[in-house]
DNA sequence: CTATGTGCAAAGGGTTTGCAAGTAG
DNA sequence: CTACTTGCAAACCCTTTGCACATAG
């Protein structure tokens, strides 16, 4: 537990929202300014391995850090890429029970349109292309 | 319709498996040994853009190409790293029905042990280490 | 004291870009 | 003809690596 450790830990406590590594690492800078990109990838790394924090990927982006570590899953808004939390349930019983398969976990990201984007007909939001599967 | 456009989408029609742009890539370069991977990039890109075939994106990996078009879902082996195709039922109407929202898609990638490298317990299958969400 | 983490610089993998020449329609 | 696609080389982004030094416990 070093102070670098500490402090990342930290910034995805505090944060709202899903944060990118880089954003991570221009948040602990200012806290820390002689840190580096490294550290803040092995700490992401150490910290999601140890289960404290949780890694959220999504389409060909950077990957996210959630604080959150209770089952939920990610919806993604196509037009200006915003991403929330949603509870569908016990999404992997479900799963198990549907397969019989020994499932140990799942991803599941939903594409949508958000209020906004979808008031905006078909126009971006916000810009956000996006490479879509 | 290049020649090219047509060789990498009939790559994908005739494989079996979820293949890799590299994939393709060695693939096309037998039958056209002039073929650059920016090409086999851009047409991947285009043909998915078209609809023509499907991105699958898994993980930290590089993305896969299927030419199944129909709604599936994919089931992935964190032993060996083998991926199936399995089929759920309706899921995106389910979304919709449980969320209300627009759906417009949805990725739901699935992690299991397989059977061979559930038999082997702990033990690694095939090496393949991950990168765990 | 010793294992682990840090900062640094450099490399890595996968993918995209800019551009001149080539080709489909 | 003209817009789109190719090949090529170089760039790009995100992430990891190797190594000497520093630090936690």
């Amino acid at each position: 537990m070093t102070r670098q450790r500490t402090l990342i830990y930290q910034i995805i406590q505090d944060s709202m929202t899903h944060l990118s590594a880089e954003e991570v690492f221009d948040l602990a800078k200012q806290e820390l300014p002689t840190i580096v990109r490294a550290t803040v990838y092995n700490n992401l790394n150490a910290l999601t391995e140890q289960g404290s924090i949780r890694r959220v990927i999504i389409n060909g982006k950077p990957d996210l850090y959630d604080k959150t570590l209770k089952a939920h899953d990610h919806l993604i808004c196509d037009g200006c890429g915003k991403i929330t939390d949603i509870n569908l349930g016990n999404v992997l019983q479900i799963l198990r029970d549907k397969t019989g398969l020994p499932i140990t976990s799942y991803d599941l990201n939903i594409h949508y349109l958000c209020d906004e984007c979808g008031k905006h007909a078909k126009s971006r939001c916000l810009g956000a292309p996006e490479k879509n599967q």
